[in-house]
DNA sequence: CCAACATGTTGCTATTGACAACATCAGTCC
DNA sequence: GGACTGATGTTGTCAATAGCAACATGTTGG
């Protein structure tokens, strides 16, 4: 079934580039029918569960055949998560655009993405946050990452200039944001603390969170004629 | 070496029980060996490139012979991740005995810890939180963990109480902070965004990021009778 | 002393990743 | 048009591993 699935899907794809012969050549491609079933497999069964074999099967090719494309597991892994990265990163910015202009209300609404991409895709953002693959990243992925890190980073500073936190150093707003939304999806995403938050809206409650991260408008930042404190630096 | 290591430091354990007879039966404790080495294999290598035969070789017994005590691998990742968590939960206590009696203070320092403890011992922190290890996770290993929320969950109260953020369910604010400490801590651990924040003190990152979750005191919460500054005359 | 038990060993099978040699197909060059 | 080349896929193989079963050895208690 899933194969077939696949298959076709992939056969329409080749399509495109040979209208007669549909599936005539061993394959089509092979490489994003790997990847395609990949992405299933972990969402079933977790990162664990993949073999480039039992992928190989279920593709329909000889087991070998996925080493042509993909050096090792660790480079097919790598090449998932630059794929699962990309559609992160477009999904965060787009809940940005949708958020409208204030640079606050943007802010906040890209970490409500994080959250909520992590629940919607839990296969991509499992690969991508998976120690194997965040250790033997590879260039594409590294720079992917970064220049992730860079599109939050101008967020965050143009929050800053919009009245949040105007005293910090707008590196570390970016790394404790990025860190309280990715800590936020890892938690609600695997089961860790499920006992504890069962029965709760995920939804609300990464909200709520995020509220307590970057206000939801830049209304509601500190602002001159707030209420605001300063006693001391922090360190 | 490292087996010599282990095996004589075992070997004391059991001359605890049985004075005279310090090595003499077929390893001593291979239990506490196996985990040991482990701990060591993870450090060094990763989890990926632990297995059972590897450490049965390093510690000097046959390949099946952990089997006795470890069902399979998540079993054994299972147990060392317990015994990482005691180890953690203490810590974090601990660091929050040492922080004095202020309950924000106590709260802040606490989170710090989390950090401390990812960055010192890599191996454990890695453990408890690799996805295969909170997949399959124990009932011994969900109950620590649920124990530590809970005595999380009493800190922010109680940091609540003492005047940091009064309108917020403890329980989102145990979720946020535990997120924000726990994502803070995976990112500086593992090699993710190294390359941006290179150059900087990891703790005085993580000190930065921590204070943007929680205060460093109570006094510094924001409160109706405090100093009250306009921004434009701060910075 | 013997029986039950815990612990460790040896041997086996199935799965997997990784590699090498070979086969097939497409497009190109002469 | 036919051989060359490169990309793709297949078959065969090897080493490492997990997991199981049968057996051996040391321990303990009646």
């Amino acid at each position: 079934m899933l194969l077939l699935t696949t298959s076709v899907r992939h056969s329409i794809h080749v399509g495109i580039d040979n209208m007669e012969k549909t599936m005539t050549y061993h394959h089509g491609n092979l490489k994003q029918a790997l990847l395609d079933r990949a992405a299933e497999v972990i969402a079933e069964q977790g990162i664990e569960a993949l073999s480039l074999r039992g992928l190989a099967r279920d593709v329909g090719v000889s087991h070998a055949a996925p080493a042509r494309h993909f050096r090792d597991k660790k480079a097919l892994l790598s090449a998932l998560a630059n794929e699962g990265y990309l559609r992160f990163s477009a999904y965060v910015t787009d809940a940005a655009e949708k958020a409208g202009a204030d640079p606050v209300a943007r802010y906040n609404a890209m970490g409500r993405s994080v959250i909520r991409f992590a629940l919607t895709y839990p296969a991509y953002f499992a690969t991508f946050n998976h120690p194997d693959v965040s250790q033997a990243a590879d260039e594409g992925l590294l720079k992917s990452h970064k220049e992730y890190m860079e599109i939050v980073l101008m967020a965050a500073a143009q929050a800053q200039a919009a009245g949040w936190q105007p005293d910090i150093d707008p590196l570390v707003l970016m790394a404790f944001s990025s860190a309280a939304a990715t800590g936020t999806a890892n938690m609600l995403s695997n089961g860790r603390g499920s006992d504890i938050f069962k029965g709760r809206d995920m939804e609300v409650l990464a909200e709520q969170i995020i509220n307590l991260v970057v206000p939801p408008s830049a209304d509601q930042c500190a602002q001159p004629n707030d209420i605001k404190v300063r006693q001391g630096e922090n360190a």
